[in-house]
DNA sequence: GTACTACCTGGAGTAGACTCAAGGTCAAGC
DNA sequence: GCTTGACCTTGAGTCTACTCCAGGTAGTAC
């Protein structure tokens, strides 16, 4: 039940580079050393960096995830803030996929009106035409990712 | 049918810190300058711009629309080349999608069976629990846009 | 004794799309 | 003449999530 370094990146898929990254930005705790000197990981480190590639995988920010972390160890009212990280997670994603519906809409538009031969480019007259995707710059630039 | 860089940044919505920074990456050509060696804008420099926001909000990076511009202005052959970059970019938007729906998913599951009171907290538990979203992390890295 | 491997550290680099800061110039208004 | 505001340039900083590098050490194998 105590493992290197080398062998947490085989149970996890994480790299040895991105395991001390964690450490140094505080999502993992120090752990043990061997008498080398040697980073020795125990089930409890385990788990948590599976609770952090779960919360990725969802989409959460590494720094999201740290705020999780926090509230799984000082459960004084924390069910609510953490609802809450939830719910602006979903309503962040649900935003994200409506753009990306909005893309996808004109993108296949895009392709379907161009047969690519010829010499002239439909695809190309069409982005000179302002009939956007149906967002504003501003708009686009909230809580997509972009700023 | 001339406008400072003041007046564009009000019809575009973009910065004027944006409109220099997309002339020195060369979207841009530089523009004309009048006595006192501000920036004078024409027409046709606000058409390009329409067409480098439309082309973002339907998910092109800005090196891509760098391509696209530079295929608007030397059209040989350049049909076949805009097709396949506009199918490109419209398969990466597919695959996005398919990852943010799964995140959804999870997340609509975890808010769903948090109530946002008591002092233990189902969501964080279910992050404990291995059920991840159903992407691996390598799955996750490719096409998405993290590294 | 030497080679090898796994690990260590501190620090810097990467991508993409901006954004900001410092210090300077020009024209208009008072 | 002075202030104000819009603009200029160069160069550096921001954010996220790593990734890489150089140089060093500990332990094992031969």
């Amino acid at each position: 039940m105590a493992w290197s370094i080398g062998a947490m990146t085989e149970m996890t898929g994480l790299s040895a580079d991105t395991l001390r990254y964690y450490e140094r930005i505080g999502l993992l705790p120090a752990p043990a050393r061997d008498s080398g000197g040697r980073r020795v990981y125990r089930k409890r480190d385990l788990r948590r960096i599976r609770f952090i590639q779960h919360a990725q995988a969802i989409g959460f920010s590494l720094d999201e995830i740290g705020q999780l972390l926090r509230f799984r160890e000082d459960p004084t009212g924390s069910s609510r803030d953490v609802r809450e990280l939830a719910a602006r997670k979903h309503q962040a994603v649900r935003e994200q996929m409506e753009l990306l519906q909005r893309m996808e809409a004109e993108l296949d538009l895009l392709t379907s009106i161009c047969r690519g031969d010829g010499d002239h480019c439909p695809i190309l007259e069409h982005l000179e035409d302002g009939n956007s995707a149906g967002t504003t710059s501003s708009a686009r630039s909230e809580e997509t990712g972009r700023r």
